[in-house]
DNA sequence: GCTAAACCTTACTTTAAAGTCAACTTTCAA
DNA sequence: TTGAAAGTTGACTTTAAAGTAAGGTTTAGC
């Protein structure tokens, strides 16, 4: 149940979009992965994802880049998450051989509902949340790393 | 932002003992495993993180096994999914080292706050569930599996 | 105290995800 | 129309998680 480095680069990218978008502006490749200090090819790759999934889109050839597909107000945070996850219902319980109704602990199984109730959970806390949201938090970026590091102390205390 | 396979199979082996325990039995790594469908040396190693987060405590020798630390009710699914999960800060966000203080994009980052904050927020949803209350869903799993089925038809019917 | 059952621990192997590389295709502008 | 910029795609490499195996240690019962 942690959030993964391409679902945490994904963000990242996505967010330097809605900055660009914003004024108006497209990124390339190299601009991307060079703010966000990964390679060239792995930002190729998230992009790609997301292109295909419908959250940006990208003008080829020179003068060319990435941008947002739509409004930074109307990409929600499930949506990003969902789609560089991959396919959920596919991976998140292998016992299952991948499908919901071949569930071989039928009758004395009562961890998968709950596991579809957890995801249920996230993707609803998750759909509050927009990347214009998070464009605005940046501005108290500060604040809150503050609040982090008092969090961080509180558990050291604690062990 | 999925659950593992070692999440999923610690909390199956959480339920077993909670089960158990309630008749006030204990259980070996060989019933465990067999019931669970895994190897006995996974559900020793599994058995062992438990134990060595006080979830779980062991009986050795002859006429040994594993039985819950204290009652079902009182273990909260956060703290079972915390200790399968590892160092939570130390694994998140491969960028930042590790270490909290060093944000590497510190003054340009709106991300990090909000990742701690989405496993706050899945941490708060976590513990407001209990083994024991999901003994008791247990008891409902046919028509939670139906209700899961709908949600799944009207998911295939969006797309 | 001896033996067998059962847990404990470390090291190894396997496997899937993440990341990288390189060749290809498309597009724009001079 | 031609060359360079930029995106697209599939194959390869690396790395971390998951799973396995084997020997060691503890305990109950005889």
């Amino acid at each position: 149940m942690k959030i993964s480095a391409q679902e945490e680069f994904g963000l990242r990218c996505l967010l330097q979009l809605a900055r660009a978008s914003a004024a108006g502006e497209s990124l390339t490749l190299a601009q991307i992965a060079e703010r966000e200090g990964i390679s060239v090819a792995n930002a190729g790759k998230l992009m790609w994802i997301l292109n295909k999934a419908g959250l940006v889109r990208s003008q080829r050839g020179i003068k060319g880049g990435y941008y947002l597909a739509r409004p930074a107000s109307e990409i929600h945070l499930n949506q990003v998450i969902r789609v560089l996850d991959g396919e959920r219902v596919d991976s998140h319980c292998k016992s299952y051989a991948g499908v919901l109704d071949a569930c071989v602990h039928t009758g004395d199984c009562g961890i998968r509902p709950v596991i579809v109730e957890l995801h249920q959970i996230v993707d609803n806390a998750l759909s509050d949340i927009t990347l214009s949201q998070l464009l605005d938090t940046e501005a108290n970026v500060d604040a809150a790393l503050h609040q982090i590091h008092i969090t961080k102390q509180r558990s050291e205390q604690r062990a």
